[in-house]
RNA sequence: GGUCGCGUGGCCGAGCGGCUAGGCAGAGGUCUGCAAAACCUUGUACAGCGGUUCGAAUCCGCUCGCGACCUCCA
């Protein structure tokens, strides 16, 4: 394992910590996953993206993890109106379909869009209706510490019971007499001894179409409880770190924490870590909201807020540039940066490629330089163990393309760095952007092929001194966004920024 | 109402007591048949008012503005 101090921000000390794996180097990790009744939106890239690149640099340092994210298919309860109607199974009466066959659509969209953004499949990815045995379990665990009831075959969690030997709201900073004085009493709260409970299995009316039997008759199980199982039994009823949306954290984590302690007597979670959220025009980005972009409409372009489509690696890019726990706001404008940045970052990756070590005789070592890009390589590392800082970090690569960059064209030549520090210079680069952030060229071979084809064209029309022919070849390839670049020791392309 | 957070140059966005963040846009230059790309140079920034300190965007207080959570939510 290397040997970097890696700091977190853990939620439930409010405080940056030193990560200490419970039993290096294995690091369990679980992340809330997607309630699959609707396509993936911005919202939802983000956590993928962070806690991918959390897997990521974890990897990266050596530790070996199990990264379990769920998915939700049963057991999200609908607000107001709907209240007990499973969001799943409305949508399916809605469309005339199979629950199950709702569940199936959105989870292969969100696979296919969380492959488009380059983010690592889940070493486990557990459904919430394949573990119903397992949260009947837990429900039978919490009732026999007498920290649950049952009422016409729902069971809730005494809250205000569990409160009396463990504090209820520390994730969050609640106080519990706040919550009780503060809290609404909603319709279909009538069967809980206080507002503060919640449900660990609820009774299913007859024409509910997710249900299961279980000890307290025929229902489905409440909405925190997934977690909890899930987690403990693929990670241990104590594991190292837990992430999510912000909006996550009051009360499902909160839950998930009372559920924890009361089966097992111990925190279930070491480092809470949330990101948060993406706003469009300074407010939250959400489904409730009704004010979000798909993916696949942000890939595509179509939709009203958009003024052109915007590629799977622009989005990661653009949420690896704002630190995970501030608010990003989407626009165009935001967005179109990114691409052009995007570019700018993979046109180095190629040439960080294609360089190659030369000793040059006449040249001596340029201190200076040498300094700088040990300089921002060491900056990028601390800015990664700060608290997975990719927007610093990307702010060193730059820096380090610049040298990247002055080598291509000559200004810099490698010999100036010592073959050490070039191919330090490269390997690092190299990995930072494709192994740690997952940034990868948008690219199909055949048009790599292409584009070779044209410049060799253009090559022999410009020894030919043949003017016209260069400056169609030039113009007609810019039409499809890529950039000639004509240099004074070669010609190559680039991506159009 | 309760709890928490934020306000950085034209835009996005790091920074968390002293050292140029970075990207986009703009200006000047080098290179080039002309360009483009790249490189170099360039930008009186830290909501306002007080306070602490040798020193504050960074700590404290107040004011103004914005947001999140308290109900499903990434």
């Amino acid at each position: 394992m290397k040997s970097h101090q890696l700091k977190l921000y853990n939620t439930l000390s409010r405080k940056k910590e030193n990560f200490q794996a419970i039993n290096p180097p294995f690091v369990g990790l679980y992340v809330c996953g997607p309630t699959v009744y609707g396509d993936a939106h911005l919202g939802h890239a983000r956590p993928a993206i962070t806690f991918d690149t959390v897997n990521r640099y974890l990897t990266h340092l050596g530790y070996r993890v199990r990264y379990v994210r769920n998915i939700t298919d049963v057991g999200h309860l609908q607000g107001d109106a709907d209240e007990g109607e499973d969001k799943i199974a409305k949508k399916a009466k809605l469309e005339q379909l199979e629950p199950m066959e709702i569940a199936q659509q959105y989870t292969d969209s969100y696979h296919r869009d969380m492959a488009l953004l380059n983010t690592w499949k889940p070493n486990i990815e557990p459904r919430a209706t394949g573990h119903i045995p397992e949260q009947i379990a837990l429900v039978e665990a919490i009732l026999k510490e007498g920290l649950a009831y049952e009422v016409n075959g729902s069971v809730y969690f005494d809250t205000l019971k569990y409160n009396e030997k463990t504090p209820y709201g520390r994730l969050s900073g609640r106080v519990i007499d706040e919550l009780m004085s503060g809290s609404r009493q909603l319709d279909g709260q009538s069967e809980k001894r206080n507002p503060v409970d919640f449900a660990l299995w609820k009774n299913a009316a007859p024409e509910h179409l997710m249900k299961w039997d279980s000890p307290w008759g025929v229902g489905f199980p409440g909405w925190h409880l997934e977690c909890t199982a899930m987690s403990s039994k693929y990670l241990g009823t104590t594991f190292d770190i837990h992430g999510g949306g912000m909006d996550l954290m009051f009360p499902h984590h909160e839950c998930e924490i009372a559920q924890g302690n009361a089966c097992n007597h111990k925190d279930p979670v070491n480092y809470w870590m949330h990101n948060n959220m993406i706003t469009i025009n300074g407010q939250k980005m959400g489904k409730s909201l009704g004010n979000f972009i798909t993916l696949q409409e942000l890939f595509n372009g179509d939709h009203d807020l958009l003024e052109q489509a915007y590629s799977p690696m622009t989005i990661r890019y653009f949420i690896l540039t704002a630190h995970y726990r501030s608010t990003l706001d989407f626009s165009n404008e935001a967005l179109k940066a990114a691409q052009k940045g995007y570019k700018k970052l993979i046109n180095g990756l190629r040439i960080a490629k294609m360089l190659e070590y030369q000793f040059a005789e006449d040249t001596s070592i340029d201190e200076k330089q040498v300094g700088q890009i040990e300089s921002s390589i060491s900056s990028a590392y601390r800015a990664m163990d700060d608290d997975f800082n990719t927007a610093q970090a990307i702010g060193h690569l730059f820096n380090l393309l610049k040298k990247i960059n002055s080598m291509y064209t000559g200004q810099l030549k490698p010999a100036a760095l010592g073959e050490e520090v070039f191919n330090q210079l490269i390997q690092i680069f190299i990995t930072f952007v494709e192994d740690i952030l997952g940034l990868l060229e948008e690219k199909s071979d055949t048009q790599q092929q292409m584009i070779s084809l044209l410049l060799n064209l253009y090559t022999e029309a410009k020894t030919a001194r043949d003017y016209a022919k260069v400056d169609e070849i030039r113009a007609g390839l810019k039409e499809i966004g890529f950039v000639v670049k004509d240099m004074k020791n070669k010609i190559d392309w680039a991506y159009e920024e």
